[in-house]
DNA sequence: GTCTATATGGCGATAGAC
DNA sequence: GTCTATCGCCATATAGAC
């Protein structure tokens, strides 16, 4: 509820109905509506790392890994729609210190293994630009997708993961 | 206030202590609230168009044009952070019926320049997805900066907008 | 641990004087 | 065209019974 109408737009007796409570009920588990909030940014944010283990294994190659983790990270958020919203409400509203909440507790050490391929596969270009880019192409393919299909030349496979994850891979290595 | 805070954390009376005036005087103007904030998004989008005037001129070759439009926005999306994130919120709360609008009535001209564009550089390639990761590189690396800015490798150079269009341009011309 | 009842205050919108 | 006053409603949060 958070992430499809936004922290203002959800009422603690909305919250109550949904789960078949008294509002007074709620507030013997959380002391507030703010606090619960953000107990619940953290669970959905606390098991997205494992869906990524399998990427940075050792035994494969920097270019293997980055399209493995085009491909996941395409797949997580088009499985996860919720998750991805919850990102961008959370970014809009840019509390510095559930930012950097965010940052270090939630998306560092992804970003990290990102960033070392990135050092492997382009070395001469800044590696953190190229992190946020790869992060950006299949970020904004999803988050424009209420907008993007009224635009010219949208089609219903534009939204399968494996053919945005295809063009991606293919933009990232050769450049349009 | 609604591009920062959002619309229902925008209140009628927080708007009409910013303009000097009771809350009441503001529905002579507007018969409410939802139609005050149609208005504000409209007006804020109007006059985009005419920073890319110069981009699409004939007498450029189709790269001078992916390489003044990819400027040109990052820049305009640098100058007025507030035309970005009511974008931002827009696409967020997804009101399927003022997607259209946008669609239609702001951004559907421009983006047709770019698609015919992304058709003469990359004619193999989908041109829709094509331009929407255009759209995609410039516009992410702002809309993530509260994010970013406490992830490893950031620097403050990152923020310019001229380095940033360098990096989008040779990243979407040769790759990684 | 869950309820009903309620305190307290902000909300959008309107009525009607000036 | 702007004001004060107000309506009716919904918000967060608490008190206290069971």
């Amino acid at each position: 509820m958070f992430a499809k109408k936004g922290f203002s737009s959800v009422s603690m007796r909305h919250l109550s109905k949904a789960v078949n409570m008294s509002p007074a009920a709620i507030y013997h588990y959380f002391p507030d509506k703010n606090t619960l909030y953000l107990e619940t940014v953290k669970y959905a944010f606390a098991d997205k790392e494992e869906a990524f283990s399998v990427v940075w294994q050792d035994n494969h190659s920097a270019k293997t890994k980055l399209v493995l983790f085009v491909t996941s990270l395409i797949q997580e958020l088009t499985l996860d729609p919720m998750f991805h919203t919850l990102i961008l409400r959370e970014v809009v509203d840019a509390n510095p210190e559930r930012m950097k909440m965010l940052a270090n507790d939630i998306f560092k050490e992804q970003f990290c293994f990102l960033l070392s391929v990135m050092k492997e596969i382009a070395p001469e270009k800044d590696e953190h630009l190229s992190a946020i880019s790869v992060l950006s192409l299949c970020k904004h393919h999803l988050e424009m997708q209420p907008l993007r299909q009224h635009l010219p030349g949208w089609k219903h496979e534009h939204e399968q993961p494996d053919v945005l994850a295809k063009h991606v891979i293919e933009l990232l290595l050769k450049g349009l």
